[in-house]
DNA sequence: GACGCGTGGTC
DNA sequence: TGACCAAGCGT
């Protein structure tokens, strides 16, 4: 890859998002640092189209930090509704509390800072401190590790987890002008979200297809190790997601005879609300009551 | 580094 | 049609 080769691919793949970026609420100029971060972590493992109507729910409801650290955590665990890993509902309220409380109710820019925050990891640490407030940082998501991977090294998809060289990579293609950086980061994350996805990518619209190296390579297959699938039927995953629809449902404390007729593996469920209750989500009563965390 | 953690859409 | 996947994180 020649630098006036990366030249071309920042100047189309940016100049393709500004044509044809999607309008998510939180692209919104006048969206705040507290809503990109919480956009950030709902969109973990999250499709997009099942974070907005749930983003705006949330920025209605607490629209800074101060405002969700106010309510009680299982408020949020409630609002969370069946977005997925409620433990981010928890977390999120838990970084709120430490945002109004250390940080003067203002969202920290600094990533390292950011990454103290409980829920905030190396990826949305990056994102938010981009994203919102447009520092030159390197942002290594799903999306730009699977573009970067078919447009650079010629495989059809990203190792399945982050490999040190996939960062170096990232870190070495970052545009060095702060502008650009910043459109780069969410441009090429938009391209993988859109065109260059993991099943059927629609090359045909990829603004850069003449210069992918995986093209050039005639689109070989995947050929690294090996992916596991996760489970669901049966698995306490499930068992737990049924425990908490059931206390999110419900507008009160909820008596362990409801709990029981969720599932019918005693052992199983024991152990899953055992484990709700060990991670917070769950606050056990008086008298063989459960509800939400106050 | 591998594993557990929710949920629903897709082909 | 069940496996795969979707803007990861914490342990």
């Amino acid at each position: 890859m020649n630098i006036d080769d990366l030249g071309e691919i920042h100047c189309r793949i940016i100049e393709w998002y500004r044509r044809e970026q999607r309008e998510l609420p939180w692209r919104n100029a006048d969206c705040s640092a507290w809503g990109v971060l919480l956009s950030e972590v709902m969109s973990q493992q999250t499709p997009v189209a099942r974070v907005a109507p749930i983003w705006l729910e949330w920025m209605e409801r607490w629209p800074t930090p101060a405002d969700l650290a106010t309510a009680p955590p299982g408020e949020a665990v409630r609002h969370w509704g069946r977005l997925g890993y409620p433990r981010r509902a928890l977390r999120l309220h838990e970084a709120a509390t430490a945002i109004a409380r250390d940080h003067d109710n203002v969202v920290p820019s600094d990533p390292v800072v950011l990454q103290s925050l409980p829920g905030i990891g190396t990826y949305t640490a990056a994102a938010v401190a981009a994203f919102a407030y447009g520092v030159r940082t390197v942002v290594v998501d799903t999306n730009i590790r699977r573009v970067e991977a078919r447009l650079f090294t010629g495989d059809a998809l990203a190792a399945p987890t982050l490999t040190a060289a996939e960062s170096r990579l990232a870190a070495a293609v970052l545009p060095d002008d702060d502008e650009d950086a910043a459109v780069w980061n969410v441009a090429s994350m938009e391209l993988g979200a859109v065109v260059c996805t993991a099943k059927n990518p629609t090359c045909g619209s990829c603004p850069v297809l003449d210069l992918c190296a995986w093209q050039r390579a005639g689109a070989p297959p995947y050929d690294g190790p090996a992916r596991k699938g996760q489970k669901w039927a049966g698995t306490d995953r499930q068992v737990r997601g049924k425990l908490l629809q059931t206390l999110r449902d419900a507008h009160g404390p909820v008596s362990r005879g409801t709990l029981d007729l969720v599932w019918s593996d005693e052992a199983q469920r024991d152990r899953c609300l055992a484990g709700l209750i060990e991670d917070g989500l769950v606050e056990p009563l008086d008298g063989e009551q459960f509800a939400l965390p106050t």
